[in-house]
DNA sequence: CGACAGATGTGAACACTGTCAACATTCGTG
DNA sequence: CACGAATGTTGACAGTGTTCACATCTGTCG
């Protein structure tokens, strides 16, 4: 076996790994690239040949993170089955879709941090299938089949996503006013959604 | 003049205020211990009399960020003319309690991220008046007045809050799906909320 | 008034970080 | 096969949070 080839071979997809990895158990805050560097083997500098900063490192991260959640959200929305009316399947779809958003948040609190950090760095390249997008094909479908009313199709988008991601960032906050229940509000705030853009 | 009195006087103040003048023009990352002890013009250490970490010092700049958010959103209810049927005046001061609080937001946006940035720190001091209260307690007129029906007590507060800090959130991101204007969709969220709690 | 305890500030050090420049090694391609 | 581009290494620099031993001041009690 190579004991230790000079080359990695695939030293950013192994930074980004073992980054993402420290970003689940740990958070975004804690990354060091001569942290990541150790763990896979490899001198400090070699990051830079990949990453030109380690913001760059931090933005890369957080795209997985979106890419992650936008992963979740369209699990959520296949995995409600293909029976019954149409209408009310589209309803159901984006209901489902909105809880997963904020289960995500709060069964990956480190990873939605992540996902939402504040980065000044602009990625050449752009986030794959956007959380935002599946968001608005599930409101398009309900205008379709009716369940939206049309007056409602352009401002629903940003009504249903700032609810959903408000209560999101909310019950994953660290400061609290008081103990506030996940699962309750969860229900509270999708009817209240509902309500908002019929 | 006295030239340099060996003992500052109120090197707590000087701190928390030289932080936040840093997290108003740069950003709450950017704070740095020897940098505000340079500013203020004592030694690093010193500044470990009256914070025991650098995550103290986060913690505390939070705290004053999310009073100076309170403040605004106290302001602007307080603006709101003292005219007109009582129903209606308490809806436009839940009104425009909610436009101040995502104008905060993109007005000082650094302000903002700082007010709800994740740490791990617990203060032993209570935050003073929260925008929290703020926004229960408009609610509550609202239902006093009639404006609001009994039913959506309960659930009003966090669906109002859901829906105002997730815009701001958003309004403020960094990365976004495409360029969102944000005076329209403060109107098109807050007609939303009235919609969710009516 | 004066001594003493506690609060507050200093100086020098440690371990750690991101970043860079000069150099070494390997890979792919003419 | 040779050579340029890509990738990894070594060693350094400036800067950071944090600590410890020490200096200085302030208020309080006999």
């Amino acid at each position: 076996m190579a004991e230790k080839p000079y080359h990695h071979g695939a030293l950013e997809l192994a930074l980004s790994s073992a980054a993402m990895e420290v970003v689940r158990t740990s958070g975004i805050a804690d990354l060091s690239l001569r942290d990541l560097a150790r763990e896979v083997g490899v001198s400090p500098s070699a990051t830079y040949r990949h990453f030109p900063s380690r913001d760059h490192l931090v933005a890369r991260v957080s795209q997985l993170a979106r890419e992650s959640l936008a992963g979740a959200l369209l699990g959520a929305r296949d995995a409600v089955a293909a029976t019954g009316a149409l209408k009310r399947r589209s309803v159901v779809q984006f209901r489902e879709i909105g809880r997963a958003y904020v289960t995500f948040a709060v069964e990956h609190p480190t990873l939605f941090e992540a996902a939402f950090t504040p980065c000044h760095i602009r990625l050449e390249r752009a986030d794959d299938p956007s959380a935002w997008i599946v968001l608005v094909e599930a409101i398009d479908h309900m205008v379709v089949t009716g369940a939206v009313p049309a007056v409602r199709r352009k401002d629903a988008p940003i009504i249903a996503w700032s609810g959903v991601h408000g209560l999101a960032q909310i019950l994953t906050a660290s400061v609290w006013p008081s103990g506030i229940d996940a699962t309750g509000e969860i229900d509270a705030v999708l009817d209240g959604i509902s309500r908002a853009i019929s």
